[in-house]
DNA sequence: TTTGAAATACGAAACAATTCGTATTTTATT
DNA sequence: AATAAAATACGAATTGTTTCGTATTTCAAA
């Protein structure tokens, strides 16, 4: 299966979509009304769009369908990384690292948790 | 200034003039179709519309005009992280670095200079 | 069983990004 | 000065995404 690059949009449904496990469109579209206006029928189309692609599964058998996220928030996550570092961190995992640390500050836990990680790497 | 966000294109170009300096767009789109095919005005008329937008400053004062970032790459950097970690990663900058170091293996001077940077934070 | 509210389906408009053909300008060479 | 090569300017076609109006379907309550 050769992946599928979400849209903006569609990168939002699928964040409330992980989030949330399963919705329907009326919950999704509630939700993404608390950050910013959008119609109901838009986020219909999209959530429809997203099915046509592939990017979620959705349960017909009621009245309201059910939709999920068919692509798994660590793909996603992988595959815009490794994007991110080639394109605007000339290949530098480290450079990316310290730059994501320096924005926004980890807490002395998380710095911990991510000290274990890199013993754990150096093994 | 507001933020400028550029589109996949720009982002391409913006990598090599932030690599090169200052380049000529057929300079720059030699090092675009070692990658991909991309025609000559095609470039052209990309790297016009940059510099519209204020993406890259431009000497026109010989025939051939020469091309520069205008934005820093560590801005845009910082802008293009900062929007995924909110959108992909939940918020946690933690959880972007784990996966990042996993993705492409840091080597072990890198993972070393890491740690220095995280003994750093702590402090 | 009728009715109305809530859902889906669908097409098309609006908008944005990319691509490219062609016209025009510039300049070095003859 | 004429020419040709190389550059820019520009408009328009193409493609992709988002938005929305309207038609249709579904179901539960009266």
């Amino acid at each position: 299966m050769s992946y599928i690059k979400p849209t903006e949009s569609e990168l939002e449904i699928l964040q409330i979509l992980w989030e949330k496990g399963a919705c329907s469109v009326r919950e999704v579209n509630e939700i993404l009304n608390q950050t910013r206006e959008s119609g109901y029928t838009t986020t219909l189309k999209i959530m429809q769009i997203m099915h046509e692609k592939g990017l979620v599964d959705r349960d017909s058998s009621a009245r309201t369908h059910i939709y999920q996220a068919k692509v798994s928030q660590e793909t996603t996550q992988k595959h815009m990384l490794d994007k991110m570092i080639d394109n605007v961190f000339n290949g530098s995992a480290a450079r990316l690292v310290m730059q994501a640390l320096g924005n926004k500050k980890a807490s002395a836990a998380e710095i911990e948790e991510i000290k274990k990680y890199l013993d754990n790497l150096e093994n």
